[in-house]
RNA sequence: GGGGCUGUAGGGUAGCAUGGUCCAUCCUAGCUGCUUGGGGUGCAGUUGACCUGAGUUCAAAUCUCAGCAGCCCCA
């Protein structure tokens, strides 16, 4: 199947989890005929919208003094198992390598879930003085895990494209402001893709393998359903005893490294569909569209050649401006081919027929609005620019909207049951004694889980504290704590 | 972790209960030709499939078992 054209089929987001994967099928992002289970083959159009994403993160890991690097793929088992929550972490998810050719290997290999133990035995030779400290590097690869639930494009799968970043410091203040800045990168990320998001503090139970404690970076999607977007970990001196990474201080005496990491993953495409998506296909984000905008063109007895030539001149003009363009030159009728582009959520396709080119214009429609407007082709370029930029801000506004009454009070059951019996199934923020069992209760209760604790802002790193109660035993607790549920 | 359902051309389906009617139905996409062209043109012709393996049987798309894959529900 040619990758231009799109299937047909009814999609009905109000039921969410079929329209998502309604909406993958018809936009073709991904291939989900490979034969192994969660393995899923990246499309041309798949494939650029995930390379534009890690172009943004690229480009902002560089601009922060990161360096990528690349480590190998296996990982010894020896090493794998030097630090103990790790191993309990990510033991029951590991694709082990265990015979090269048909000989058994002495010590098996498995395929990194994530790159730690890849990485620090390495990170341990590299870092011998404080002058090598801050150490920070990042790579974009592919990861492993073994789920046995049921997979999903994007959101769960196998094989995972992913971005890991692994620092060194010389102490755990500077491995917090490291955090900070991390929480900066995410912030100017998601602006790419037009996503708000809600920083938690995952409680101790769901903080990564090994992680001192675990920012996570979640999402809300229509369903009022978090999706995560990415995570950041402070891992203190916890990696850096069992690898043994340290460095001379100017006190002459030897350290051990303070160390964090920040993940992201493919999981953001994911994210992307389900927040933005709407009946008629994806919708895009100008910043990792594959393409900004799509000529059309409206030939008619004649006039073909002219219609043309004056569609082959535009399209050299925009990308000269430095858009991305697609010059659909098919021999469909246009009808058709704007079903194609709308199912793949290009921002803006631009009709040019027979009658703009008498008139000096263009016909601008939008994707996100479904509305169409005629423009003077000698406006070009400031009125691309705008369209973009409108886009952007009408995407990240109906996100905002989603996540602002995505979240509600409640310091007692009963009033989280008074929100949640009006159809209303989102975030629940409370205060909670830090008691495990009114944890379990609080969840029961509510039919949620903890995402964890909010995050005052980006900049600060603070927790969010108020004077509030536990919502179960009604002690008074600053603690505050948002539970939701979770794709 | 437990349970249920499903697997037929690129996609979606009929056939399966009661094995033979099936060198397998229809829609769509593909290919060839003509026609058309500001939101899915129309006509004619045409290519293409029973998940894999084992079993039962004179005979398997159809029954049994296993594997692989997909979907759903519960913990």
């Amino acid at each position: 199947m040619a990758d231009e054209e799109a299937k047909k089929v009814v999609l009905d987001k109000s039921d969410f989890l079929n329209w998502y994967n309604d909406v993958v099928d018809v936009s073709f992002l991904c291939d989900k005929r490979y034969p192994i289970k969660g393995m899923n083959v990246w499309t041309p159009y798949g494939w650029k919208i995930m390379q534009l994403m890690d172009a943004s993160i690229r480009r902002e890991c560089d601009a922060t003094g990161h360096q990528e690097v690349c480590f190998p793929l296996l990982i010894p088992k020896t090493e794998f198992q030097k630090e103990a929550d790790h191993i309990k972490g990510f033991d029951s998810e590991v694709f082990w390598v265990t015979k090269g050719g048909n000989n058994e290997l002495d010590i098996p290999l498995l395929l990194r879930p994530t790159s730690e133990t890849a990485m620090y035995p390495i990170f341990s030779l590299w870092v011998r003085s404080h002058n090598d400290l801050p150490l920070k590097t990042y790579q974009i690869v592919n990861v492993f895990r073994y789920e046995t639930k049921m997979t999903r494009a994007f959101i769960r799968v196998r094989e995972i494209h992913f971005f890991e970043a692994h620092t060194c410091h010389k102490d755990a203040e500077d491995a917090e402001m490291q955090i900070r800045e991390d929480c900066a990168i995410m912030d100017r990320v998601a602006r790419d893709l037009c996503l708000p998001y809600i920083l938690t503090r995952r409680p101790d139970w769901d903080k990564f393998a090994g992680a001192v404690y675990t920012i996570g970076v979640d999402t809300l999607l229509p369903s009022r359903r978090t999706l995560q977007l990415g995570s950041i970990h402070q891992y203190h001196e916890n990696f850096a005893r069992p690898y043994d990474i340290k460095y001379e201080g100017s006190d002459k005496q030897h350290h051990y490294a303070h160390q964090t990491t920040y993940g992201m993953s493919e999981r953001m495409v994911g994210a992307v569909i389900g927040v933005h998506g709407d009946n008629k296909g994806l919708i895009l984000p100008p910043a990792i569209a594959p393409f900004q905008f799509v000529i059309i063109p409206i030939p008619a007895k004649g006039k073909l050649e002219q219609v043309m030539d004056g569609a082959r001149a535009l399209e050299k003009e925009l990308i000269a401006l430095g858009h991305r363009v697609h010059l659909d030159a098919r021999d469909v009728r246009p009808g058709s081919k704007h079903y194609d582009w709308e199912i793949k959520g290009v921002p803006v396709r631009i009709e040019l027929g027979p009658r703009d080119l008498e008139n000096g214009t263009l016909v601008f429609a939008r994707r996100d609005l479904s509305t169409k407007r005629t423009v003077k082709r000698a406006d070009l370029k400031e009125e691309a620019l705008k369209e973009l930029k409108d886009i952007e801000g009408e995407l990240l506004s109906r996100a905002k909207a989603i996540i602002d009454d995505g979240i509600r009070r409640a310091s007692t059951v009963e009033e989280a049951k008074e929100h949640l019996s009006k159809g209303w199934d989102g975030i629940i923020q409370t205060g909670w004694c830090t008691d495990m069992d009114c944890a379990a209760e609080m969840e029961k209760a509510l039919d949620k889980a903890f995402l964890g604790y909010p995050l005052k802002d980006v900049a600060s790193g603070e927790l969010l504290f108020s004077d509030g109660q536990c919502m179960i035993c009604g002690k008074p607790t600053k603690d505050v704590v948002y539970l939701g549920r979770s794709y």
